[in-house]
DNA sequence: ACTGGGACTGAGAATCGATGTCAAACCGGC
DNA sequence: GCCGGTTTGACATCGATTCTCAGTCCCAGT
């Protein structure tokens, strides 16, 4: 054990291509902290309480390229913000409690196929979907 | 039939609730005009170039009331806008050309029941949800 | 190590959809 | 015709996101 000191750090997630800068791995592991959807703002104020400082415009950018390198998922709140998620790779949706943020990542073979077969029953091709589930979680609920 | 002029001009959609006033007629006859999502600023302009005036700010709340009653439906673009587009009463999606911005309203009790299981199935209560299909109609592939 | 140029960052300005303000215009009922 | 509540609209304001662009940083090449 005399190299340990070394490596104890950098196991955290990838930046999405591109230089591998502080500032982007700090927004990645950030993401690593929670599993609910935050703003870009939230984000961002919560990099600057951990002494972690980061540009506003540059979690704007890391967070729109991870958006795009699809290693987050993106979403719109009912006024319209943009909010964001580090999710699995995988396709998925989203059951999301409107009241405390809880979120739990669905599948849906059937939805899935559903849309496909919609699409080019009316002739439409390359269709992509959106799909979010917004209600009150059973702990919401019983604190209500 | 000697009372028959009277009559003959108001049989456009309504407004809604709430005091039918000239502005609300306007918004509420744009509506009609065009069968795609259209925002705010674009039907205020449609407005103005037609010759009846409305305020921005009119229009905005005119929109946001249809929208609540439920006489138009409302989502927002990638971008984050909101765009509108009178529909029929029932529950319903869209798959829309992303291209023409074409619109078919399409249904699918399938996914419906899908919803209300996958929610229920995780303890969520009062579950909304939002779908929306977006791809490239026949017309549009064809001159591509 | 030293260097050049492209990639990145960040403070602040700018954009732009949307909403708030509030006095004037309107409307329906009395 | 008059009155109080409703509605309007020009304009200010807000707030999220993007743009600008000069200063940094990183890394390959030497
Ligand atoms: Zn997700
Ligand atoms: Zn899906
Ligand atoms: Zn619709
Ligand atoms: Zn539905």
């Amino acid at each position: 054990m005399t190299s340990t000191d070394a490596s104890a750090e950098k196991e955290t997630a990838d930046t999405g291509g591109g230089r591998p800068t502080r500032q982007r791995r700090a927004v990645a592991e950030a993401l690593e902290s929670f599993d609910d959807f935050r703003s870009a703002q939230e984000i961002h104020e919560m990099l600057g309480r951990s002494g972690n400082r980061v540009g506003l415009a540059t979690v704007y950018r890391t967070l729109q390229r991870l958006s795009t390198a699809g290693e987050v998922d993106m979403l719109r709140t009912e006024d319209g913000e943009a909010i964001y998620r580090r999710c699995s790779g995988t396709h998925h949706h989203h059951l999301v409690c409107r009241s405390c943020g809880r979120t739990v990542e669905v599948e849906g073979p059937a939805v899935e196929r559903w849309t496909t077969a919609v699409a080019t029953e009316h002739g439409f091709v390359d269709v992509a979907h959106t799909l979010e589930l917004f209600g009150t979680c059973a702990d919401c609920a019983a604190s209500a």
